[in-house]
RNA sequence: GGUGAGGUGGCUGAGUCCGGUCGAAAGCGCACGACUCGAAAUCGUGUGAACGCUCUGCGUUCCGUGGGUUCGAAUCCCACCCUCACCGCCA
């Protein structure tokens, strides 16, 4: 949610840089129901006003023992007009917030002006592109050949999107999952956060998921619970309605969940393979700082998140989202893209973010400044994939393919498979 | 699923029977000041949140949520949600 301030003051900058990302602000009915707004909170407050005073005369009267019978009239005569004040100023505010509630972030200064993916800004690359001397086979291919991936299974079982694995490349997306979340929180200092797969629609609306994205999430049918799409949802939800102390901030928090997502409008997109699935894991990093520190925390995550790749040996670049690319909630987006052989190109494998206080004042996650007792201030989220797990599955997977078809495993994750160096066919 | 108890400020917790200076005692925490070389301890003062406006001030709303009664509701009535305890069932 934006700063309702912000709207007042300078709702012109507001409008021309929500351009820039593609959004048109519906400027002409939010200053006709904001005028209203204005001059029927003015006039309701001051009926209350005159209400309340009567009332307490009234009491005092009583308890003097007086014949207050002149003030009770003249206070009934204020009812019904104060009522339908109430009721329509109450209408008026839920419009207002709705109105609001659907505008997405303003993009951070830094961010190129763009109208999509293509217009997003080089940031650095890491790795040597790999050459092979056989044909690459892509992360299918592989998995099916050695008899540990299978589409079709899962489509029986539930429908497409879905995949079931196993022996050694179930253990493998397995020890994937280990590796990141110990890195994590030995290395860069995150909380291991275990947290619910469902979640109620105001952790959804905190996070900037409802109202807009509802055809995106997988509902149940009786308590209207949410699958989450990411743990970012129930890992900063965790924040909603917290006044913080100042020093407990920076807040850093790691979770491993599934992801669900129904894909909706993606039809024709990815239909091959582990790309983009109905259900994956994910690594997620969740930091909650100060204002003045968010974007210093967002270069961390990111670099965060990008050790992982290092460490997995696997050639990945940086992007900065532009601004026509830029998801609902975010002021500021990195994506780190992976190279993948078989599509001779870069995937996103995660995507760092910056909320500002977009997602704090949806949720109303604040924190107290020391010293100024008096207010308090939205605190800034962000969050990162610290990996997306099913895409990195499918890097390693084909980054570490060999000519046999065989797939060597990456030297830091070899613990985690009990001194293994490759998958072999299963027989 | 059954029975019972309960949801009050950053936290703990009184107030609810008997509606009226109750946005709310007390304590903790926090801020400032005093004491101190400095700190701890102690003492003093202050300290809920959100919002509006003609903004050194004035006002409004909020005691789980939503309705109702009333001139007036934390307090009375109705519905719902949630938490805890015990019993039953169960991974």
């Amino acid at each position: 949610m934006l700063d309702t301030q912000l709207l007042r003051k300078d709702i012109d900058t507001v409008v021309e840089r929500l351009r820039a990302r593609g959004f048109e602000f519906e400027l002409d009915r939010y200053q006709d129901v904001e005028v209203r707004r204005k001059a029927l909170q003015v006039a309701t407050q001051a009926l209350q006003n005159e209400r309340n005073t009567s009332s307490r005369a009234i009491g005092q009267a009583k308890s003097r023992g007086e014949d207050a019978s002149a003030l009770l009239k003249k206070v009934g005569e204020l009812g019904d007009e104060l009522k339908r004040n109430e009721q329509e100023l109450s209408a008026l505010q839920e419009e207002l917030s709705d109105l609001v509630s659907g505008v997405p972030n303003l993009p951070h200064p830094s961010v190129p002006v763009g109208n999509n993916e293509n217009d997003n800004e080089f940031i650095r690359a890491w790795g040597e592109i790999p050459e092979y001397d056989f044909p690459v086979r892509d992360h299918v291919e592989i998995g099916q050949n050695l008899g540990a991936m299978d589409f079709d299974a899962a489509a029986k079982i539930t429908g497409s999107r879905f995949v079931v694995m196993r022996g050694p490349l179930a253990k493998l997306h397995r020890a994937l999952i280990q590796y990141m979340l110990d890195v994590h929180t030995t290395e860069h200092a995150y909380l291991e956060t275990y947290v619910p797969y469902l979640v109620n629609s105001d952790s959804l609306f905190g996070t900037g998921q409802l109202p807009k994205f509802a055809e995106d999430q997988f509902v149940t049918r009786e308590e209207n619970w949410y699958l989450i799409p990411t743990a970012e949802v129930p890992v900063t939800n965790l924040f909603r309605d917290q006044i913080l102390d100042a020093d407990d901030l920076p807040i850093k928090h790691v979770a491993h969940t599934p992801c669900f997502r129904r894909e909706a409008g993606s039809y024709g997109k990815d239909t091959r393979g582990m790309i983009r699935q109905h259900q994956f894991e994910k690594v997620e990093l969740v930091q909650i700082v100060h204002p003045d520190d968010s974007y210093a925390a967002l270069e961390e995550l990111t670099g965060n998140a990008e050790t992982i790749l290092q460490r997995l040996e696997l050639p990945y670049r940086v992007v900065s989202l532009s601004t026509g690319d830029l998801g609902f909630s975010s002021a500021k987006t990195y994506d780190l893209e992976v190279w993948l052989p078989s599509q001779q190109r870069y995937r996103e494998i995660s995507s760092c973010s910056n909320f500002e206080g977009f997602q704090a004042r949806r949720m109303r996650a604040r924190f107290r400044v020391a010293g100024d007792r008096k207010n308090t201030a939205p605190v800034h989220t962000l969050n990162g994939s610290g990996l997306a797990v099913g895409r990195t599955l499918v890097a390693v997977m084909e980054n570490y393919q060999n000519a046999d078809g065989n797939i060597s495993i990456p030297e830091v994750l070899r613990p985690y498979m009990g001194g293994l160096e490759a998958i072999e066919t299963l027989v």
